[in-house]
DNA sequence: TCTGGGGTCCTAGGACCC
DNA sequence: TCTGGGGTCCTAGGACCC
């Protein structure tokens, strides 16, 4: 805990759905859910729209499309778009200080006393996170933020957590017990059901009930590590550092079926095709790792982890596909598996075989799909498109996809930077249709 | 029509080594 | 030769986060 409030926390309001709502003006003011949109996705974000209808993050698409009304907006993500204009927004915050810790696409922590700005009053960082408000809503085209700041990480991020949506918060030095310890338990990072419920059964509901504790009584209850730090945050004790750079420990890979698959051929051809795809994101990071693991979860949802280190890092898609293989020959397959996950830890800056690797394309043949898969068939042309997919029309011009089925596709044709526009429908086949990029939300001032 | 996908960190037991 | 102790690696699972 530092004797200034000089760390601040920012997170992006309801992210996904606000920059739907921004590049699709018909959804603004309106409920808008993004996530998964099959049988078994699930929400990643809400809108406030949409969760005044008691639409959740983590909640199941099913059950949100039954609270919601006719009319909201279901859409799978654009991670292209969030990350722009998340990329926009962390450039902002760097401009407050070299030291900024993203800890997802929608958030970061920035240390204020190593940037330039040297008046870390109250009332001085006050004014800052309002030009940073003002500034990020101007730059992303009205995405906003809810900013915390305080003495450490953790009441930086109580307070960002305080006043949502576009938030604005300062916990003086001084007075952090007095807002923490009235806060639920649940309020405090890494206290999730398994640990709320255990403290429930022993009378801690609140921080202060959790600072009445022993250490002893929380390291049996929690755990050495887990409980030496829920004793330590309820006194508002927190020295962990902001880090700018953190290295990957691991990549991985998985997906979720539509329906439950038997077939070890079909797995195996999964399999391969996310070994592939790991291999290029090590490739692309210019790592390697020497621990491959399989995730399966079965018909029944348990799910379970299988293993393997070699004796050297790899980042070859075959190798990692052959390990991975192994592994679900020894784990089996019964009864089915609604998931398939492929992962590599145990990273190194250095890949093995780059010296001697070819540039020849491997890729095709390393995902085993050229080898062995028969084709893929076409899939029917309405499935290429999926609500919330940015389209270009060549006599309609820009817009995003609604709704398909049927052989047709609903398309609505607007942008970021139009009044909500026409719906069409189209035969989802239309040769004049297409999928397109992300539309720029920036006015253009030069002629572009 | 229950329950995504990408991660991190911790724990615990057994192997193995000194 | 009848019983140690510490350290590291590996594997599996669980809790948690966004």
């Amino acid at each position: 805990m530092r004797r200034e409030a000089s760390v601040l926390h920012l997170d992006l309001d309801a992210f996904f759905a606000a920059v739907e709502q921004r590049d699709k003006p018909s959804l603004r003011g309106r409920p808008v859910v993004v996530g998964g949109t099959g049988g078994r996705g699930v929400v990643a974000t809400a809108s406030y729209e949409a969760r005044a209808y008691g639409a959740r993050s983590a909640m199941s698409t099913a059950e949100a499309r039954r609270r919601c009304p006719a009319g909201t907006a279901f859409l799978g993500g654009r991670f292209g778009a969030y990350r722009r204009t998340s990329e926009v927004v962390m450039a902002l915050l760097r401009e407050l200080s070299p030291l900024v810790e993203p800890v997802s696409i929608d958030e970061a922590y920035v240390d204020l006393a190593a940037g330039p700005g040297s008046d870390l009053s109250v009332d001085g960082v006050t004014e800052l996170a309002r030009r940073l408000k003002a500034d990020i809503a101007a730059a992303t085209g009205g995405v906003t933020g809810s900013v915390g700041i305080g003495s450490s990480k953790l009441m930086a991020k109580i307070a960002s957590d305080l006043d949502k949506p576009d938030g604005l918060v300062v916990v003086p030095p001084g007075s952090e017990l007095d807002v923490l310890h009235p806060l639920p338990v649940t309020r405090l990072g890494g206290v999730g059901p398994a640990t709320a419920e255990r403290l429930r059964q022993v009378g801690v509901r609140t921080v202060a009930d959790l600072a009445a504790k022993s250490l002893t009584d929380l390291v049996t209850l929690a755990g050495r590590a887990h409980g030496t730090g829920l004793y330590q945050l309820a006194r508002a004790e927190d020295e962990r550092p902001v880090v700018a750079e953190r290295e990957a420990k691991s990549v991985s890979q998985e997906s979720t079926f539509e329906r439950d698959l038997t077939d070890l051929a079909e797995l195996n051809r999964l399999i391969d095709a996310m070994a592939a795809r790991v291999g290029e994101r090590l490739r692309d990071s210019a790592l390697s790792g020497r621990t491959v693991t399989l995730k399966l979860r079965r018909y029944d949802f348990t799910t379970m982890t299988r293993s393997q280190t070699l004796p050297q890092p790899t980042d070859d898609a075959r190798q990692v596909a052959t390990t991975a293989r192994r592994l679900l020959a020894e784990a089996g397959h019964g009864g089915g598996l609604r998931l398939i996950g492929v992962g590599v830890s145990g990273l190194s800056q250095y890949a093995q075989g780059d010296l001697f690797a070819d540039d020849s394309p491997v890729e095709e043949e390393a995902s085993g799909i050229a080898v062995e898969a028969p084709a893929a068939p076409e899939p029917p042309a309405d499935r290429r498109w999926w609500p919330g997919q940015d389209v270009v029309h060549d006599e309609l011009g820009p817009g995003w996809v609604w709704g398909r089925g049927l052989g047709r596709v609903t398309v609505r044709f607007e942008g970021p930077l139009t009044p909500p526009g026409p719906v069409r429908t189209l035969a989802a086949d239309d040769p004049a249709l297409h999928p397109g990029d992300p539309p720029d939300w920036r006015p253009t001032t030069m002629g572009a």
